[in-house]
DNA sequence: CAACTTTTTTTCGGACGTCGAAAAAAATAA
DNA sequence: TTATTTTTTTCGACGTCCGAAAAAAAGTTG
């Protein structure tokens, strides 16, 4: 049953709605704001003169803008936009031997950029997050930044939102490592962790609304495979936070060898080591870890395939095979406006396309494909930390902020408290 | 991004709010809905005293309620209750040579039940629109009942609900059959259109909230494999209304022939041609048309497992086989809280189980598996129908009288105006 | 049986958020 | 300097919710 409905909530929500216009269309005058947010000029008064007085929004002004409106008669509009200073976000990706991390205003401005490795394989599940918490610190302490109030973290593998932590990933020989928990404890602020897969489409989702938007999932096909899946304009994690992992899911039951022990995930076709597995003629059942891999395996491959290796070219026929496949299973279950396909192998796609559309038609009914429009997007490693940005910002915009009467969680800066 | 929030929104959620309450816990006192809705008594007051002026909620003497209170102080409470005449609700069940209609009023209360036959195999696309305004209007007259403010359909098979046709059913020989149209057309009144299994999926909702909530799937297994599907706590249909169509989603590329003309779909595993065509050791590629099924198919199946039939115990465990991958795959994909397995097969699910349960750890890592819950429950013909004119009501009290100043779809009974 | 107690329901006034209209502010044009 | 135009703010009205108080309608008690 829907919940009650009272006054406090209709300022919530249309001060949520302020703040987004802000962030989407980036400074605008209140007149602006008004048609943007089909608020009236009255109520766009009110309540940015309360995010002003909170320090959530600051006038400013803006160079261009006194030259472009040149000649127009009329009170001249003053602009205003987020006040960066009003928090900041810390993002973190953890990926195979590697700690990524990125600062950014309330602005959306990146402030600092870094990166850390590690030992995945000896991570223990209690050390991490000391590993985590020191890497984080001495990332604050050399960009001079006292605490940050929000840290995003963005996973390989299987994340257990609700427990904080990492049920399953690849980069981690041990399960269930805690991630939120030690942060929290450590820094004091708030947490959020999600699969890196899904931070991709959140990404798309804030970069291209309409077309990143209703029902789509992106499939993240590279030295693994990864789902990241919107329903209904909202970044759908399931019950535990494990929905999207399909790459583990089954294609041919009892079919190839995969990292997992398993035989016949997705991955086991998809993946890095069983495209190249696939390339080199060897037995299906080959032990993904005596497989060679590196970086940069996939280009290898795409290369061999464009000079007309028959083993590469084999081997991306297969994986368009079992690609097909996923479109047709994602599509009878979910019946998604789009399907994106991105990650190192997204490079591969045209050498895939034909067997994938033959193996959709083969698995799935016409009639049950509705207008679904499948893309290849070029890989860019940014879209993961920039998704996670967009995610902790989005929250403070609709959870934090649109709270009345909360004012900037103050970023102290440089020496000044 | 969302949308802005205005006084008029808080009382359309607010009325809507206490209709709900009306429908979930029955008839009762002012002061009990300001305790299940959180508004104050004078809010309730306000609210109950508009929707009594506009004829959706009445007074009611409930005569066990004095009893129930003897003895008890204060002013006794008066009960209030959704009004019955305020809409009428006809809910029509579309199956394989069966028409199935229900009358229920604003209350729930069923008024009448009917059915038809009529030839699947013969329909056209443009004459089956007419065969069912008449069968609708035959079944009105037999009851005595003017005009039927709402009609909602339930179809098997694939529904496209933006073009309010069944895009494709193993019902009709043809395709893209207009529902909607017609009936709009004939009686004027709001039409709404959906697949069968997800009102099975509604109507456990509807029951029991707190289990049937949050994200679950529901498996149809009995002719054909039909999936109904919840995402946080709202039926999930996809962009045009043909998610969750897993019965021909693929299992095993190249696989068991299906009743669709392909190889591998779940239903060729699970379907009742399928369970009988194991059974009987035929050839997996034996076509489904020439296997002998009947309705009681299944249960003939199960009397001869019981017996001790190797077939049929084979042909369960390879269906249990086969359901266990798609539990799997749904696990992978939406990370549910539960999966429920009914239909008439559902019978069958203690010979079921031990295939599928090994499957499901086969196909799936354990840490993807999250806690979710699986049960078989016996199925009932009527779920579908009372899902149906659930789904109705509910869209009555949340889009049509939750809006302000509406007066009820006065229905006409017998001869008074 | 009249006064008291208890519980439910209604009434009343205050607070608050949105909106339209009018006023004020700040520019250009004549 | 006055008129015009556009943006922003102010003001008053209206609707909704809520708390408090009053009213209503019973049972209890002496």
């Amino acid at each position: 049953m829907t919940q009650k409905a009272d006054r406090d909530q209709i300022r919530r929500q249309n001060r949520s709605v302020v703040l987004q216009a802000l962030r989407r269309k980036g400074p605008q005058a209140r007149i602006d704001l008004g048609r943007v947010t089909e608020l009236s000029p009255a109520t766009v008064t009110s309540i940015t003169s309360d995010l002003i007085a909170e320090g959530l929004v600051v006038g400013v002004d803006e160079p261009g803008q006194r030259e472009r409106e040149k000649g127009v008669r009329g009170r001249p509009r003053s602009l205003l936009a987020l006040h960066g200073a009003a928090a900041s976000i810390l993002a973190v990706k953890l990926s195979v031997n590697t700690i990524e991390l990125a600062l950014a205003d309330y602005g959306g401005t990146l402030i600092a950029r870094g990166a850390a490795s590690f030992d995945s394989v000896a991570v223990t599940a209690e050390g991490f997050g000391q590993t985590l918490v020191e890497t984080i610190r001495n990332f604050l302490a050399k960009h001079d930044i006292g605490r940050p109030p929000v840290i995003a973290i963005a996973s390989q593998g299987v994340v257990d939102d609700s427990a904080g932590t990492v049920a399953w990933s690849p980069a981690f020989a041990v399960r269930h490592v805690p991630v939120i928990a030690p942060l929290r404890e450590a820094f004091g602020v708030a947490c959020m962790l999600s699969n890196d897969t899904n931070m991709i489409a959140e990404a798309l989702h804030r970069i291209d609304p309409v077309r990143y938007g209703g029902t789509f999932a992106v499939l993240f096909v590279d030295y693994g495979v990864g789902m990241g899946l919107f329903v209904n304009n909202r970044l759908f994690v399931g019950e535990t936070g494990a929905a999207a992992e399909i790459g583990h899911a089954s294609h041919i039951p009892g079919g190839a060898l995969c990292r997992c022990g398993r035989r016949g995930c997705l991955e086991a076709y998809l993946g890095d080591y069983a495209l190249r597995r696939h390339a080199l003629r060897l037995d299906p059942q080959t032990p993904p870890s005596t497989i060679p891999v590196a970086r940069d395996t996939i280009r290898g491959l795409i290369n061999d395939a464009e000079n007309g290796d028959a083993g590469a070219l084999d081997a991306f026929r297969a994986g368009g095979t079992a690609l097909g496949y996923a479109f047709a299973r994602i599509i009878a279950t979910l019946d998604p406006r789009r399907i994106v396909v991105t990650g190192a192998a997204s490079n591969a796609f045209p050498l895939m396309r034909e067997a994938a559309l033959a193996a959709l038609d083969e698995a799935l009914v016409a009639d049950l494909r509705g207008d679904v429009e499948i893309e290849a997007i070029a890989w860019e490693e940014d879209l993961i930390l920039r998704g996670t940005i967009a995610r902790a910002l989005h929250s403070l915009d609709t959870e934090v902020f649109a709270e009345t009467g909360v004012s900037a969680l103050q970023m102290p800066v440089g020496g000044q408290a």
